[in-house]
DNA sequence: TGATACTTACCGAACGTTCAGTAGGACTAC
DNA sequence: GTAGTCCTACTGAACGTTCGGTAAGTATCA
């Protein structure tokens, strides 16, 4: 797996301010949070917030953060030995095939904070290296798999790439439609594709 | 190709108004977006808006039918007698390998508006009934061309599902990420998948 | 006693929305 | 032909609410 950066400690009192934004987000998404909302999330008063943080701006960056966070411990692989394996295991981390409330309540918050990139660079930034570490972490597997002889002679990079963006779209569409069993025939379309595209023996 | 709805006819004032929306859109995004914004855009009144919409939610979900039309507009297809150069071409219209400007836009809009389908019903309805026209299109030149022997005999709908996650989901990166040449990439991958996956002659 | 973690009470600005008023064209009546 | 009436498409000012943010005070604990 690609490097992780060093995860920042949250105070008691910083951590439960992100879950009151978590759940803020949940019931009335980006466009509707508010620090008032917050507030009422958090059980305490506005003002409190604005104790822990200097302006909604710096909330914001550090919920990113905590979202990306709790991201990536989910999707946190111990690699086997077993690249198809390792590679099903990325990818039902990605895109579960019956995801939990959970899972789902979590690919929401990241969609609502993910359309902000289109028009905020903090936030860009953040999503450009999710993707590029996501990316990074399949093509290693798959270059493994290739060493190991279990793989065809493919291009990783463009493996990889075809895969997250698959996985990633039928993510988004499992947030945003009711297309829900789309999704999981995505799922069980990938592992095809992985076999017929990647595995050697037939 | 199936079925359209028929389009809504726009007065010149509400197609102005629908205009100077996207404009704010463009430059404030979705959770930015007011009156006010797109009063400005306008170069009239917050007033003269009201004139013509009860309320900011009949203003949006006018919108989003508007946004919906022009996109769906650009992906209408005439399906040619080549299954393989039908497929390419809905491909090119939902991940043009090298997008214009407007192009651009109309997707960073799209993609502002869709991320509100996870908390608003009527937004996600219309999503979900974009996805499903998309799909069938695409699962419908896959028929043709197994029955006309040009590819293999797959499962139309998992193949079309597949392929539609895809492109949705390197349009999503494009949209969201600085990774340009990642979407790229999985455009052309979606070529050799086509390639290796569905057509019979090698 | 002073630092920590707040609350209460407030500010100005922006929000969606409404209202009274009006410029200008169209339609009839004389 | 012009006066009276009406309609459409607005304007500008204001409404109450909510926004992000702040100043001053308070309770708790070392």
């Amino acid at each position: 797996m690609a490097p992780d950066a060093p995860e920042r400690d949250w105070s008691a009192a910083e951590a439960e301010i992100m879950e009151a934004t978590y759940r803020a987000l949940l019931e009335h998404g980006y466009a509707g949070l508010s620090i008032s909302r917050i507030a009422a999330e958090l059980g305490k008063s506005k003002a409190a917030i604005y104790y822990h943080y200097d302006a909604k701006d710096d909330l914001l960056a550090a919920f990113l953060e905590f979202a990306v966070d709790r991201f990536e411990e989910t999707v946190a692989t111990e690699t086997g030995d077993e690249p198809t394996a390792d590679l099903e295991h990325v990818v039902e981390k990605l895109l579960p095939l019956r995801p939990d409330e959970e899972q789902r309540q979590l690919q929401a918050v990241l969609v609502g904070l993910r359309s902000q990139a289109v028009t905020n660079e903090v936030f860009r930034e953040q999503f450009t290296r999710i993707d590029d570490r996501l990316a990074a972490t399949i093509r290693e597997i798959v270059e493994r798999g290739i060493d190991e002889g279990a793989f065809r002679d493919v291009d990783p990079s463009r493996v990889a790439e075809h895969i997250l963006a698959t996985v990633n779209g039928a993510m988004y569409a499992r947030a945003t439609t009711d297309r829900g069993s789309a999704a999981a025939a995505t799922r069980v379309s990938v592992a095809s594709y992985v076999d017929s595209e990647l595995r050697r023996d037939p």
